[in-house]
RNA sequence: GCGCCCGUAGCUCAGCAGGAUAGAGCAUCGGAUUCCUAAUCCGGGGGUCACAGGUUCGAAUCCUGUCGGGCGCGCCA
């Protein structure tokens, strides 16, 4: 595993030890807290490439002004063979120029590295697992799960390239009452199947057609073996083959977005393996599940409320509404019950867990944390748990809201969509916002509108540095870094940009979004373009020169590098870079 | 009633764990194509960062409250 030094860190050090210098010297009052000071690239480029905030925080404590203070410091760093100047500015702010030869150096990281530059060891090889996706196996993959599916999919691979150990988990909710219902769906389509007429699907079950395949499979199987059989001589059997069928289909959607998951778990299994009472057994133990009675629901009027008594986890010592019941009062188990003791299975192999969520499911993270911390805890091995949620997602076709019911089976598919749009606007559009805010998905500008998508401006910059190198070739003219030096302030700018892209990958990381590994591929892109256009008004601002093999190569080189961040960049993203558009 | 999320240009959204004059795209107006792919680029106009307080050298960003929108609030999953 390689990680990308970045700048920003290598000059927070010689900032730092500029700092002890003054201490030991006496200038400044030795223990000054320095966690305030920021390294960061100023965010007006003509204020130079690095700024340092250092003077401004430490001015108080140290009982002097920010500005003589900053003097101190550009004492020390002026001498520094990589910076050619260090201006202070306006309150206080240090702003460095760094020498030609810094920036080429890096362009010439991003040649060795590869695809491994901007990969980071902040992770440190941390296992994180990251559960998303999720979705009850009832049903193929429909909209509604994509936003998270995507989001979780890039976050883990985000992760990973940030050098965490990453795993892909999805939880199999095969033990509720819905995988009945859908057993007896599937009953019904095996019914269809021998020649019964079943007319309409009754209210309760799922009427889609997805489930006369398996129907069908069912009948060519068994024959009429179960047709008037009592509902326990089958249903165990076709809760199985029905959740088996759609775990398949799932798959192949998720597949089609280009999603593998590591681990799918059973919520059957688990409850097999008495993982609940195991966990319920340890919370009674230390008083944190008791018999009492839940009050009535709020917010609206249920008229055959009673109060029963339940097994109920305390979670409202970690700031819950209202304690929460981890069994139901026939004894089986909630599904909060069963979650519960699902995070401390997935805790047992894992530094650190994350969940991917919707936004419906909001109201349960208080409930979930609690007992994750409970548990952990008080195990003496506590595990950072984030819960990640993802807003909901409007669907829309040309401004009209797109009407969904699982239920009335009017839903619109994954696989439709992806086959609609195709895997990369799908992935990439739906990482174009932040996932805690709402967004409307319209096909038809997403189809229609294809070129005003970021995806495909993201896309031909990489194809244009594709098609440029191509056309070098034929011209016999390779990159090289014999003669960077050669290299203008225009490309020099190009290739800060790209230099930003291990700090873009760190802060993605540590703040867990990945979406702004997308808006600065954008960026890129945009600056790529605008670079490529000089060329328009000012043929010596190509490439491709005629005449100067040299600067040609060169120019190359780093046209060619701009594609390896892109390249990178999608490749987190699970975005194709594609060579020719 | 309570909890969580959101409120930034006419529209869709960024804003890098508090930084310097708040940025893109679309729309609008005006330009660039003897060109390495114009699916591109350059420029103009357009903002009380919902509102009111607070924290400090400094707030779109953090805290409190109000208003507006979304989601949720059963032993469902």
């Amino acid at each position: 595993m390689t990680g990308t030094p970045t700048l920003y860190a290598a000059f927070a050090a010689k900032i730092d030890a500029a700092l002890s210098a003054l201490e030991a010297e006496g200038v400044l009052p030795p223990g000054l807290p320095r966690a305030g000071v920021s390294v960061e690239p100023p965010r007006d480029p003509a204020h130079g490439d690095l700024a340092t905030n250092a003077a401004l925080v430490l001015a108080k404590p140290a009982g002097t002004n920010p500005r003589a203070l900053a003097e101190g410091l550009v004492g020390k760093l002026v001498d520094d063979a990589m910076v050619t100047s260090a201006e202070i500015a306006g309150p206080g702010f240090i702003n460095l120029r760094l020498a030609d030869a810094v920036w080429l150096g890096e362009l010439r990281a991003v040649a060795a590295l590869g695809a491994d530059y901007g990969r980071s060891l902040l992770g440190a090889g941390r296992r994180v697992n990251v559960e998303y996706v999720s979705a009850n196996p009832t049903g193929p993959m429909h909209m509604g799960h994509c936003r998270g599916a995507v989001v979780g999919d890039a976050l883990a691979s985000l992760l990973e390239f940030a050098g965490h150990q990453v795993i892909r988990e999805y939880y199999v909710n095969d033990a509720g009452g819905q995988v009945d219902v859908l057993a007896d769906s599937v009953y019904l389509r095996y019914s269809e199947a021998l020649g019964v007429e079943i007319g309409e699907i009754p209210p309760g079950l799922y009427p889609g057609e997805y489930l006369k395949p398996v129907g069908e499979a069912l009948a060519r199987e068994f024959g009429d073996k179960y047709l008037e059989a009592p509902a326990d001589e089958w249903r165990g059997l076709f809760r199985k083959r029905a959740v088996a069928a759609m775990m398949e289909q799932i798959k192949a959607d998720l597949a089609q977005l280009g999603i593998h998951h590591d681990v799918f778990a059973s919520e059957a299994e688990l409850q097999r393996a008495g993982k609940p009472a195991e966990a319920e057994a340890w919370l009674r133990a230390h008083d944190l599940v008791y018999d009492g009675h839940l009050e009535a629901p709020k917010g609206k009027t249920v008229e055959d409320w009673e109060p029963v008594e339940l097994p109920l986890f305390r979670s409202t010592k970690f700031g819950d509404d209202q304690d929460r019941p981890i069994r139901k009062s026939d004894g089986s188990w909630t599904y909060f019950g069963a979650d519960l003791a699902y995070h401390m299975q997935k805790a047992e192999g894992a530094d650190e867990l994350i969940d991917i969520w919707g936004a419906d499911h909001a109201g349960t993270v208080k409930r979930i944390k609690a007992a994750v911390a409970a548990l952990s805890e008080g195990k003496g091995r506590p595990i950072p748990f984030d819960v990640k949620l993802v807003q909901m997602v409007q669907l829309l076709r040309g401004g009209e809201p797109v009407k969904m019911s699982k239920r009335a089976g009017t839903f619109v598919t994954l696989a439709e969509v992806v086959e609609e749009v195709g895997k990369d606007v799908v992935r990439f559009t739906m990482l174009t916002r932040k996932p805690e805010a709402q967004m409307d998905f319209d096909f038809a500008k997403v189809v229609e509108a294809s070129k005003d998508n970021p995806v495909f401006y993201v896309q031909y910059a990489h194809a244009r540095i594709h098609s440029t190198l191509r056309k070098g070739a034929a011209e016999g003219i390779e990159p090289s870094d014999r003669a960077l030096e050669r290299l203008g302030a225009d490309e020099l700018a190009l290739v800060k940009l790209a230099a930003q892209f291990p700090r873009e990958v760190e802060a993605a990381a540590k703040a867990r979004e990945p979406h702004r590994i997308a808006f600065y591929l954008y960026d890129l892109a945009a600056a790529f373009h605008a670079f490529w256009n000089m060329g328009n008004d000012d043929p010596g601002k190509r490439i491709l020169l005629a005449d100067d093999r040299e600067l040609t190569g060169a120019r190359l080189f780093l046209a060619g590098q701009i594609g390896q961040v892109i390249r990178n960049g999608l490749g987190i993203l699970g975005v194709q870079a594609v060579e020719e558009l």
